[in-house]
RNA sequence: GGCCCCGUCGCCAAGUGGUAAGGCAGAGGUCUGCAACACCUUUAUCAGCAGUUCGAAUCUGCUCGGGGCCUCCA
């Protein structure tokens, strides 16, 4: 089946072709850095890390472009309040978004470009949309001309009639139509500038996504990124400038993720409802986190919420359980002994199992839908679940399956960044994190474990449970086995 | 005012014409000294109404409810 994406252009989902067979062209705005990405950051990026992995899983060769805009009214102010210039201030959170990004676990993009690192590519694409008529020069601003882009607005589905009708937008007296956007903006003193035909000044916001996407990946290009937000104005105006100068289609594949929301409400600095990345961190494990995200469709509207973070632990905790409890059987067994047939009992789990990549496939092929892939792989778990539950010492055909239901398991999880700690570790690590809040250490309740073993022993099970009773109360389930008895948080 | 989106089991969430994935929670069962874990079984006709169709959660219209964009924003 074939890839099939959903293209803000078109309003419908589409057979994924690129332009150039086996290779893919991926461009995503990253961010403007004046200050620590939150949350909804995250999700746009974690969403397009996916789209990245999962194309280079189909064996495309991916070129990705996720830029830094270091130059901005916002970079200007706020470096302004503390004292320093723009660039110490935009180099600051380029540092804090990489180590965001890195602690959540994202591959790094093929390009990461800087927008001040582009500015001779800005001035020429502003020139070649001056000598053809579709930009301006006015009083050391160069606007660009809606009026002359026919197709201006077909992105985002709106009206220029009704959008100049509306109360919201002011005339600017530099402009010849009020919806004509800068390209360039003249320098006001103690700003960052640059020379130009037009004097000093920096580039407006819009135009360094099309310079920057037109160097590393060609004029026209595969996938184009980013969160609904973006659809007006920035990618409306990346089209008209783009398209405005090559006259070619800028994009083929236009991708938009939802939003976030906190508790029902949107995300915003004056709710104060506004999570960054590094205090959600703080509070959860960032496979945590991405799990999350994966569980809903990137263009559905996502409740960030404890109650529903926390579902999400317990539901990632499931796999790595289930993994544990895999390597353990793998590692006491010899895969690779001989074949022998599958017992009728375990004929439904086996195929569940075995068909895990073709179900996961088909999920992300549907417009990367990574809520259905999990559930498929949730499928797989209990297949495993239910085999070692009834085989304890899987064998032949069988430990053949569970050794590559492991391993595609592993393998898909990768193409989600998820499940690549290993999961012994992952899990004591989780307990640890979990015992911080009970008040207990590891050695009481290994100290606990022995007293109520000798109870046990001696057949003395209301002490026994007197203890279990006490470590329930505090979030300590302990878990009886032939091997012995472990414990972990509830 | 314009444009757009959403309303699926107690909660989260897939499903966009062929008869409702998955997770959490709940109930019953197997296992257990008793539990926990795990497994098995079980729980929805899709906001409402009216249409189109052999057939609709999926298409159309209307109603109700929620949200987004139109200004910086992932």
């Amino acid at each position: 089946m074939p890839l099939r994406v959903y293209n803000t252009l078109s309003g419908k989902k589409e057979e994924f072709k690129p332009l150039v067979p086996g290779k893919v062209g991926m461009y995503v705005c990253g961010v403007t850095v004046y200050d620590y990405c939150h949350i909804g950051h995250a999700r746009a990026n974690i969403v397009f890390d996916i789209v990245y992995r999962y194309l280079q899983y189909s064996n495309y060769d991916v070129t990705y472009v996720r830029n830094y805009t270091d130059v901005d009214d916002k970079i200007i102010a706020r470096a302004n309040e503390r004292g320093i210039s723009s660039q110490e201030l935009s180099e600051e959170f380029i540092r804090a978004f990489d180590e965001d990004m890195a602690a959540l676990g994202l591959r790094t993009p093929t390009h990461e470009p800087k927008a001040t690192a582009y500015i001779a590519e800005i001035i020429a694409l502003v020139e070649q949309l001056i000598a053809k008529g579709m930009a301006y020069e006015s009083e050391g601003d160069v606007y660009y001309s809606v009026d002359n882009f026919p197709s201006y607005l077909k992105l985002s589905k709106r009206n220029m009639e009704e959008m100049l009708a509306g109360a919201r937008i002011s005339p600017g007296e530099l402009k010849r139509n009020p919806m004509d956007f800068a390209l360039w903006k003249a320098a006001k003193p103690g700003e960052p500038s640059w020379e130009s035909p037009w004097g000093a000044g920096r580039p407006g916001w819009h135009i360094e996504c099309s310079a920057m996407s037109s160097s590393l990946l060609g004029e026209t290009f595969d996938i184009h990124g980013g969160g609904r937000d973006l659809i007006f104005p920035h990618h409306e105006n990346e089209i008209a400038q783009s398209e405005g100068v090559s006259g070619k289609p800028f994009v083929k594949y236009w991708l938009h993720n939802g939003f976030v929301n906190v508790n029902q409400e949107k995300m915003s600095k004056s709710l104060g409802n506004f999570f960054t990345i590094r205090d959600i961190l703080k509070r959860y494990d960032p496979e945590v986190v991405r799990f999350f995200i994966l569980t809903a469709h990137y263009r559905s509207p996502i409740d960030f919420s404890d109650q529903n973070l926390e579902e999400s632990r317990i539901g990632l905790t499931r796999f790595y359980e289930a993994l544990a409890h895999l390597d353990k059987v793998l590692a006491r067994l010899d895969t690779v002994t001989e074949q022998g047939p599958v017992a009728e009992a375990l004929a439904e789990p086996v195929e569940r199992l075995v068909r895990l990549e073709e179900r996961f496939r088909s999920a992300m092929d549907d417009d990367f839908n990574t809520a259905q892939a999990i559930g498929h792989m949730f499928d797989a778990v209990r297949a495993i679940n239910r085999i070692l539950a009834e085989e304890n010492e899987p064998h032949g055909q069988l430990l053949t399956i569970l050794s590559k239901g492991h391993d595609d398991l592993i393998r898909l999880g990768e193409v989600l960044g998820l499940f690549g700690s290993d999961p012994a570790a992952w899990l004591a690590r989780s307990a640890q994190e979990g015992l911080a809040d009970s008040g207990l250490s590891e050695a009481d309740i290994e100290a606990l474990i022995v007293e109520r073993r000798e109870a046990r022993a001696n057949r003395d099970f209301a002490r026994a449970d007197r203890i279990r009773d006490e470590l329930a109360d505090k979030g300590v389930l302990l878990l009886d086995s032939p091997e012995g008895t472990t414990w972990k948080m509830k």
